[in-house]
DNA sequence: CCGCATCCGGGGCGATACTG
DNA sequence: CAGTATCGCCCCGGATGCGG
């Protein structure tokens, strides 16, 4: 929580940014909305409960968190994003962005995956070829971790869960299914690798990323 | 450098850049270039030494830096950014961006600012209302620190150092200074501020941001 | 000088136990 | 459920030394 002491605006986000955990936090409130204590906890394997009660205290100090009592039938207390740390989406994109290119070696051992955080990628790097054309649903499953993905309109959502009646399946290791998703791996890469595709595979290839450059692959 | 254990971009990204200084360290090489050990300790003012030659090596194991020996007038080693490196650029743009947000309060005591660090703002912020117009040069000082602005063609462009005969200078404490330059300010309420500008009032506000929101700014 | 390595004190962090 | 308390350890900050 030492400050940086430069009138710089990066080092001023850094200083209250720059913390370990901080970061991790601010995701999971932008992906799960205003979250219990435990629920956070659940997304952040690790994590010392000590540290996660101080980081947001410090992020409500920055007003980049407020603390909700929620409404009677529950009544918890809610940790939730302020618009400042709405802010933080672009930024957390970025990030996480770059950070696809560090992911092509595979989960290392004991790396936890959970799906929620797999929705990410379809957000960074999916968009949908055929924004005309009828709703499409696919599921995804890495290892046990399954997402669905709806693309209606052109607009592209993902969610952690599975779907009734899928228009295709993807299924297979995290290394395959997040390569693909994540436009590092082409499907006959992909495909390769382990992923197996049932259903309509047009559907997929319909909101699959331009794969990266070549150089940029495994090699 | 301890790792999250998570197979996630952003916690993977985090894994790299996550440790202290390190993105300060990132910032220095995008806004200098190649540099020098001791160049780049001059521009990160309270780093230990020891800190600075371990997160070289750690940017470097990770692919972002590489270790350039310069050519023979000068002979010593040089740090740059690798591809993977400049592709930094997106996040730390976004985050200094969000950081802007917090400079409304000014310097803290003992914070300290160095020209090239307001060039951030620059990029950041302004732009060029008249692309076609006839280039603009205007001098830009905060404290003792002075920037130099360019824009011909609808390129902006901001280096530290002075102008030998500028269309404008701008010239006060920091708050005022930066908070212009930044869109935090408004011309008007700078000048409020401290702010003097002497010469072509209207090549800066040619360059000048939209101004915030009213809602953001100090009260 | 430049590019570090070494040493040491303090505090941030990790893990576990405990509580209203 | 939502934290607080405690205890090591290691990261970090600051100073100094040192070879090329």
């Amino acid at each position: 929580v030492r400050s940086y002491r430069q009138y710089c605006s990066l080092a001023r986000a850094l200083d209250v940014l720059g913390d370990r955990w901080t970061l991790l936090i601010v995701r999971e409130l932008l992906l799960r909305g205003p979250s219990r204590y435990t629920d956070l906890r659940a997304g952040l394997p690790g994590i010392a409960t000590n540290l996660l009660a101080d980081r947001l205290r410090e992020l409500e100090a920055a007003g980049v968190v407020a603390r909700e009592e929620a409404p009677a039938p529950v009544a918890t207390t809610l940790f939730g994003l302020t618009p400042r740390g709405e802010g933080l989406k672009d930024a957390l994109r970025a990030l996480a962005s770059w950070g696809i290119g560090l992911m092509v070696d595979g989960p290392h051992a004991d790396d936890e995956l959970q799906a929620h955080w797999m929705t990410m990628l379809v957000d960074l790097s999916m968009h949908d070829r055929e924004p005309h054309g009828r709703p499409v649903q696919i599921e995804a499953r890495a290892g046990e971790e399954s997402i669905v993905i709806d693309s209606s309109g052109g607009e592209l959502s993902a969610h952690a869960g599975t779907a009734e009646h899928p228009d295709a399946v993807l299924a297979g290791p995290p290394l395959a299914v997040l390569g693909l998703l994540s436009g590092q791996l082409p499907l006959e890469l992909a495909e390769a690798g382990g992923l197996s595709l049932t259903g309509a595979r047009e559907s997929v290839e319909r909101l699959l990323p331009e794969p990266a450059s070549a150089g940029d692959l495994v090699q």
